[in-house]
DNA sequence: ACTTACGGGACTTCCCGTTAAT
DNA sequence: ATTAACGGGAAGTCCCGTAAGT
C-alpha cells in the first residue's frame, strides 16, 4: 500500500469536498434559485455536514461568490477555446464567426446527459435575485458580461472590416445581442420545459448574422 | 350614517388593499426574487399586518399565482392593444409588424418613472426559481409564452405570405425568438444596470426583421 | 361567564407574557451570565415558543436592553422611595443618611425568598460582559451609576454642611464608594456563596460613615 | 544541528504557545466574558489553530481552570510580595497596613500600558458567570478570596492589638471589606469607563482605616 | 508539536400560518 | 376587514471537539 502522501484519493480530498459542494449548489441554484437553495439542502445532497460546509465557505454568500466566479471563469475559458478552434478552422473572420456560432449551437443541440443540472445561465439566474447578492457577486456578474461582449466585439469588427454590413450596426451592440439571445433562449427553454429552445434561438441569430454580412448582390 | 356598501371609499377598499399587496409584492419579487420576498417584507412595505394578508391570500404561493396571473393578463392585453394599433396604422402586415415592434421599442426607450420596480419579466423571474413554484404557476408561465408566440406567429405568417423571406424561417420559431430577445434584453439590463439594454436588443431585432423581409433586389 | 374584554387573565396577557420572559431572563442572566443565557433556555423556563419571544423582542440584545432598563428604573424608584422614607423619619441629614443606609442593610440581611434569583447587580453583571452588549445597553449602565451617585452626592453635601467630616472627603467620591461597596459586596456573596456577605460589607460602610461624620470630641 | 531539547528557543516554545493562549484568553474574557470568549476567537487572536489549542488544553473549561489558577497564583504572590515590602518598611503593624494599602493604590493610579486588557478582576468576572463554570473553577474562586481574607485578617489583628479600634469591628469582616471594595472599584471603573475609579475607592478605604485606628484623642 | 478536515449540535433569527378577538 | 398573540419549524451561523496526518 502506498503512503498517504501519494494516495490521490486522499490527496485531493480538500478540493474534492469543496468541488462536491459547488457542484451540488450549482445544480440546486439552477433548479430552485439561490435563496431557495438552503445550505442544508446542499449538504443533504452531498452527504456532508454543517461543519464541513463552513470549513470551506465562510457564509452562504461566500459560496455564491465562489459559484459565479467558477462559472464565469469556465465561461471565459470556453469562449476562448471556441474562438481558438474557429480561428484554426479558417482565415476569414466571417467564417470564424459562423464556425464559432455553430459550435455554440452544436452544444445547445446535443441532449444534456441525464442528471445534468437544468440548463440556465447562472449569471442570469443571479440577475433575477439581484438584491439577494453581495456587491462582489454583482461585480463578477457585470464583468462576465462585459468580457464576453468585448471579446465578441473585436471579432465582429474584423468581420465588419471585410464584409460591409447591410445595415449600420454597432459591433458592441451586436455582441451584446448575442449574449442576450443566449440568455433569452435559456429562459424560453425553462418556461417551455424544452431543452431545444436555445438551439432554435441560436438558429435565428445565425440567420441574422448571415443576412447582415451577406456578400454583395443577393440572389 | 351611510351604509358601508354604498360608501365608494369603503367599497373599493377591498380590492384596494389587495392591489397594494400585489403591487408591493411585484416590486419586491423583481428586486429580490420570489423566495426572498417574504410575506413579512410585503407587509412592512404596505404597512399592513398578517391578518390582512391572509384575508386576501390563502398562502404565499396563492399570492405568487395571483401575481403572475395579473402580469400575464396585463401582458396579453398590452399585446392585443399594440397589435390593434398596428393594424389601424397600416394595411400591410410587414408595416404592422414593424409598427408593433417600434411600439415596444419606444416603451423600452422611455425612462422608467422613479420608484418604478426594477425592470424585468416576472415570468422569466419565475423561470429562475422554477421548482419553488407550484404547478399552477408553471402552467400560467407556459401558457403566457405560448399565447404570445401564437399571436405573433399569425402575424408573421401574414408577413411571410406577402414578403418572401430571404432565409427559410419558421414563423413560430421567429415569434419565439422575439420573446426570447425581449427576456434576454431585460436580463442584460439587470446585469449591466443599464435600463437601455433592452432597447439596444430590440434595435438588433428590428434590423433582423428588415433584412429578413426586405423586398427583392437589394440596393 | 363574563366577556373576554373584562376578563383580567386575558386582558393582561400581553404584558404578562412579556413580563414572564423578562423575569425568567433576569434570573438566568444572574446565574449564567448574559451570553450563556440562551433564548431557548428562557423559553424552556417560561414554556413559551420562539414565535412568542420574537413577537415581544426583536432580538436577544433587545431583551438585554429591556432587562437593564427595567432593572435601572426599579433601582431608581427604590432609591427614591428609601430616601423619602429617610427624610420623613428625621430632619437631620446625617440621621437621614444613616436611616437610609440601615434600610438598605435591612434588605440585605433579610433572607431571600426561596427561588429568588441569585443576588447580584444586573448592571455589574453586564459590566463583566461589556463588549457583548450594545452601546445602548452600555449607556443605560453608565447613567444608572451616575444617577445613583448624583442623588447620594446631594445628600452627602447636606451632611457635610452640618457635620464637619473628620477627613477631607469629596462627597461625589464617597457616593461612588457607596455604590462600589454595594457591588463589591454582591460579588463577595457570589464568590463565597454567602448571601450575608453584602450585609457585612454594608456594616463596614456604616462604621465608616459614623466615624467620618462623628460629632466633635470623640470618646 | 543542535538537538531540539537543548535549543532554548525550541525548549521554551511549549510554554510559550501555552502562555500566548492564556494571555489572549485572559484579555478576551475580561472584555467579553467567558462564555462569549470562544476558542476560535482566542485562536484568531493568537494566530494558532485548533490542534494547537487542544494540544495544550483538554477542553475550554480546562482553559478556564488554568486561567483562574494562574490569576489566583499571581494574586497570592503579589499580595505576599506587597506584604513583605510593607513589613520591611516598618515595624508598626498600622504603618505596615497603610504602606501596603498605598502600594495597592499606587498601582491603581498608574495608567495602564496601552493594549493592556480592560481592568477587572478575573475572579469577579467568573462570579458573574457562575453556573457556566465547573466546580473546580468555583473552588479556586472561593479559595482565592479566602486566602486573601485570612492573610489580611492576621495583619488586621496585629493592628487591632496595638491600636484600639474606634468602632468594634471584626478583623475578618474588615479584611473581606477590603477585597470587596477592590472588586467594587473595578466594576465602577468598567461601568464608567474610568480607569481611576478604583483609585478613588481605595482612597475612601484609606480614610476609613485611618479613622478606625486613629491614635487617641482626636483633635 | 501542530495542521487541516470534518462531525454534530446549539444558537439567533426569521418565516409561514393559525387563532381568538373585535 | 383587521389586529395581536403565538405555534412550530427551518435557515444561517458558529462553536466545541475529534481524528488523521505531518
Amino acid at each position: 500500500m502506498r503512503s498517504a502522501i501519494s494516495d490521490p484519493a486522499k490527496q485531493s480530498s480538500r478540493s474534492d469536498t469543496r468541488r462536491r459542494i459547488l457542484d451540488a449548489a450549482y445544480a440546486l441554484v439552477l433548479r430552485h434559485g439561490y435563496t431557495a437553495t438552503t445550505v442544508d439542502r446542499v449538504l443533504r445532497q452531498t452527504g456532508l455536514t454543517k461543519g464541513a460546509f463552513f470549513h470551506y465557505f465562510q457564509s452562504k454568500s461566500d459560496l455564491a461568490l465562489a459559484l459565479i466566479e467558477r462559472y464565469a471563469a469556465e465561461g471565459r475559458e470556453s469562449l476562448h477555446a471556441a474562438l481558438v478552434r474557429a480561428e484554426q478552422a479558417s482565415e476569414d473572420p466571417l467564417e470564424q464567426l459562423l464556425f464559432f456560432h455553430r459550435d455554440v449551437l452544436a452544444r445547445a443541440e446535443s441532449p444534456e446527459p441525464a442528471g445534468a443540472p437544468l440548463a440556465g445561465c447562472l449569471i442570469a439566474c443571479a440577475a433575477y435575485e439581484l438584491e439577494a447578492h453581495s456587491p462582489e457577486v454583482r461585480a463578477v456578474m457585470r464583468s462576465a458580461v462585459m468580457h464576453y461582449r468585448s471579446v465578441l466585439t473585436s471579432k465582429l469588427r474584423e468581420v465588419a472590416a471585410r464584409y460591409q454590413p447591410r445595415m449600420p450596426v454597432d459591433p458592441a451592440e451586436l455582441a451584446e445581442h448575442l449574449y442576450g439571445v443566449y440568455d433569452g433562449g435559456l429562459v424560453i427553454g425553462r418556461l417551455l420545459g424544452d431543452s431545444q429552445a436555445l438551439a432554435r434561438q441560436l438558429r435565428q441569430t445565425e440567420c441574422y448574422l448571415r443576412l447582415l454580412f451577406a456578400p454583395a448582390p443577393w440572389a
